[in-house]
DNA sequence: TTTATATTCTATTAATCATTAGAATGAGCG
DNA sequence: CGCTCATTCTAATGATTAATAGAATATAAA
């Protein structure tokens, strides 16, 4: 074979996994599977999209190989296919905050609130936390905790804080995070916090960035 | 603004990102670049492409800032904008090697050889060198060696290999490298170097892989 | 000035894509 | 069987894309 036709077959190949990565809803689904595996439905639903549609981005994603599905029941479970598809993600994105004006400007207003924690508070994130001398709570729906969650961090979903707001210390700070950068459920949790008095700081990272990071994650209960 | 536009907001810009890669002309420029700088005409010449295309291509790489140029007397130089950029490349490529088949086999046809060094043997590949058991060779043009290489290892370019082949100790064994799996340069290497009667093998790697490893890399013969 | 390099503009062709919608189909549950 | 979830088929719309080509233009070197 031509060694020019043959480069072009490597490098089509690839481009696939461009191609599957290149649409917005496309990743939207990637980092929401990142999370654990979803149902077609919730899926749609989460990205605020037709079932059909999401269904024929699902297809693109299956077809390079990204994502798996598998029946349950009445429902089709859609997982990725690796955790070096959620990295890949995490990479992307990485890239597009580093070299995109425009995202940069986009995510400054969300990091505006100076009570962030920046990626640097990493490190010493998990001894403060197996000290107590902070509170790791874990906002995303309780499927996804039990899926896989940061160590020392407990589960407090965004949609029962108001509820169980008690339950959290009042002279502890409260550590907010949720299913990454992009994701807004942390952000809403410290504004509930604080407007309860608390302290309440949101950590950038979500599984898929500590775990691209090298750090240890807990799964149902047992460090890793 | 809405919760949910700001979040198309966000993914729509990783998603240009996404669009950049997802063409194998880009691609392939991407892993070119990753050598080092190049002028539009030495790109469009490596891919066999008209000057406008190439010219095209790369405004879209800058549009998506992954690029930068500059301009060098007659010549306009690109290069790539961050060594990130070359670690995504390295990151697309495996994912889309562990989970397109065809690009296995693809790359299978390559890999047929059974002399050819594993990602498992880069450990003692840099001590075997440094004792000098083996003889590591950058068969790439000279410009892209001294731009970044491996250690220890000492630059001769495919173009000058049948020539300068005597230089070559007899008694050790040769391991070539290029641009990375897809350069099809030390593949060449290997079968003029064998029929020559040398013991000769490729290592897999290129400079963008090796430093996405982790492993050191040496610039202008100094190694960092 | 001429020449070489690189980009831009214009235009065309052919292909692919996202989105929405209606209707039909399958698969499993009760 | 009826019901729900998911996929498929069909179709239409509008947008974007890659590739190619001719002509014009900008930049800088000789």
């Amino acid at each position: 074979m031509n060694k020019r036709s043959f480069k072009d077959l490597l490098y089509e190949q690839v481009a696939r996994v461009g191609s599957a990565v290149a649409s917005p809803k496309r990743l939207e689904l990637l980092e929401v599977l990142a999370q654990g595996g979803k149902t077609v439905e919730e899926l749609a639903q989460e990205l605020s999209i037709d079932i059909k549609l999401a269904s024929a981005h699902l297809k693109r994603l299956k077809t390079a190989n990204l994502v798996t599905s598998s029946r349950s029941g009445k429902y089709v479970v859609y997982r990725l296919s690796g955790s070096d598809v959620a990295a890949l993600w995490v990479q992307l994105r990485q890239v597009a905050e580093a070299h995109l004006l425009e995202l940069r400007l986009a995510l400054d207003r969300l990091v505006s609130d100076p009570g962030q924690l920046t990626p640097m508070a990493r490190e010493g994130l998990l001894e403060r936390a197996r000290l107590g001398e902070i509170i790791v709570i874990d906002v995303r729906p309780t499927p996804e905790y039990e899926q896989a969650h940061l160590p020392y961090a407990r589960s407090m979903p965004l949609s029962e804080l108001t509820r169980r707001i008690a339950e959290l210390p009042r002279d502890r700070e409260i550590v907010a995070y949720c299913r990454g950068p992009f994701c807004l459920m942390a952000d809403e949790a410290i504004e509930i916090l604080k407007g309860k008095g608390r302290r309440a700081r949101k950590l950038r990272d979500g599984v898929s960035e500590w775990q691209a990071a090298g750090l240890p994650l807990e799964f149902a209960g047992i460090t890793q």
